[in-house]
DNA sequence: TTAATTCTGTACCGATTGGTAGGAAACTAG
DNA sequence: CTAGTTTCCTACCAATCGGTACAGAATTAA
């Protein structure tokens, strides 16, 4: 029954065109051309094919978490506690200083979209970092290597805390050598 | 010889209310028409009195530097290096998730201000960044009490990180208490 | 070939953006 | 009072914003 003129894009290509352009600039800073410019179409078909400019930004988000932000799942997998968190931290510094992708974080950036048409997209990157600690804090409750000091809830809130740094210190300037060094002095610091 | 019209209204007076509402709503968030609103004045007396935009924003992160920023001057006057750093992160917790301000740092909210027009807001916001972090390491560079096995450019960046964390997580909603939680976890794991 | 369907491209929409022109209003100096 | 100066207010500007109407092009099913 169907058929159709059949589409002449990717449309997992024109969203990762999307997700660099958003990563860079943030939600507020691109403008409907800015995206279709960077996906190779007009704006009816990323109308069509993605919905309005927030349905857009909540599927590249979705995509960022699955590519660039995969690591986090894959660190939670660690044997150790202490491993855990240090493949998060130095996950956290490649992500956001790496040579072939903006600089800082695409959910650290959207928390500070609070522009009056950004509040469906602050919400979401909230809802995002809130989950992803609380899998962190289940992990750490599991492990028996850590400085029984303090309370797992209070120390994956740190740990969050000291990536959101790292994403600021990124998006602010800091190379990915430097952030290294501070991401290692801070799990020294953490973990002893 | 001069006289003219009086101003109808108090320029500090105004230059707070910018500041409110580019604090809780970005750079690029902030509409002149919030502006003028918030500051009770009409457009061009805003460009008469503080010139465009730009120009505004600048004299309102000079502003909040002078004023809720300003504890950060006192910090680096403490006796110790140890007092200095927890006065850092304590007054960092203190100005992001106050009662009666914007949640979240008007410096770091800037650094994420990356659409076209906001080269000259994030140039500024990274400036003032660098120069508060090499004072803090000029700082601990006196400090003849802290941990001994970092340089005092790791320890201040690493600081520099940690807060920049604390006013994120202040911009997502975590509120006063459970920030000095985090900051104290994260001091102790500092200093010792 | 024809009908039905789906996408593409142009051209447009009202609303809002940052910014300004120009005259009336309010003051000081003489 | 008058001249000069400065500010205030209304109305407006071009440009851009996110979003869409509509017609033609490309496909499949019959």
């Amino acid at each position: 029954m169907p058929g159709g003129r059949p589409r002449s894009f990717d449309a997992d290509t024109a969203l990762d065109r999307a997700l660099e352009v958003f990563w860079r600039h943030g939600y507020e800073g691109t403008s409907l051309t800015d995206l279709t410019t960077a996906m190779g179409i007009n704006k009816p078909s990323l109308y069509a094919a993605f919905g309005n400019k927030e349905e857009l930004f909540a599927k590249v988000l979705a995509r960022y978490l699955d590519g660039p932000g995969a690591y986090t799942a894959d660190a939670l997998a660690a044997p150790t506690g202490r491993e855990v968190v240090e493949r998060l931290v130095r996950g956290a510094v490649d992500l956001v200083a790496g040579e072939d992708t903006p600089h800082g974080c695409l959910c650290v950036n959207s928390v500070h979209a609070c522009g009056p048409d950004a509040h469906a997209v602050r919400r979401d990157a909230i809802a995002v970092r809130k989950a992803g600690e609380a899998a962190l804090r289940r992990r750490l409750e599991q492990a028996t290597d850590l400085p029984s000091r303090h309370d797992p809830a209070t120390l994956a809130a740190l740990v969050h805390t000291i990536t959101d740094g790292i994403a600021v210190q990124a998006a602010a300037g800091r190379g990915h050598d430097e952030l290294r060094r501070i991401g290692d002095l801070a799990l020294h610091a953490v973990l002893t």
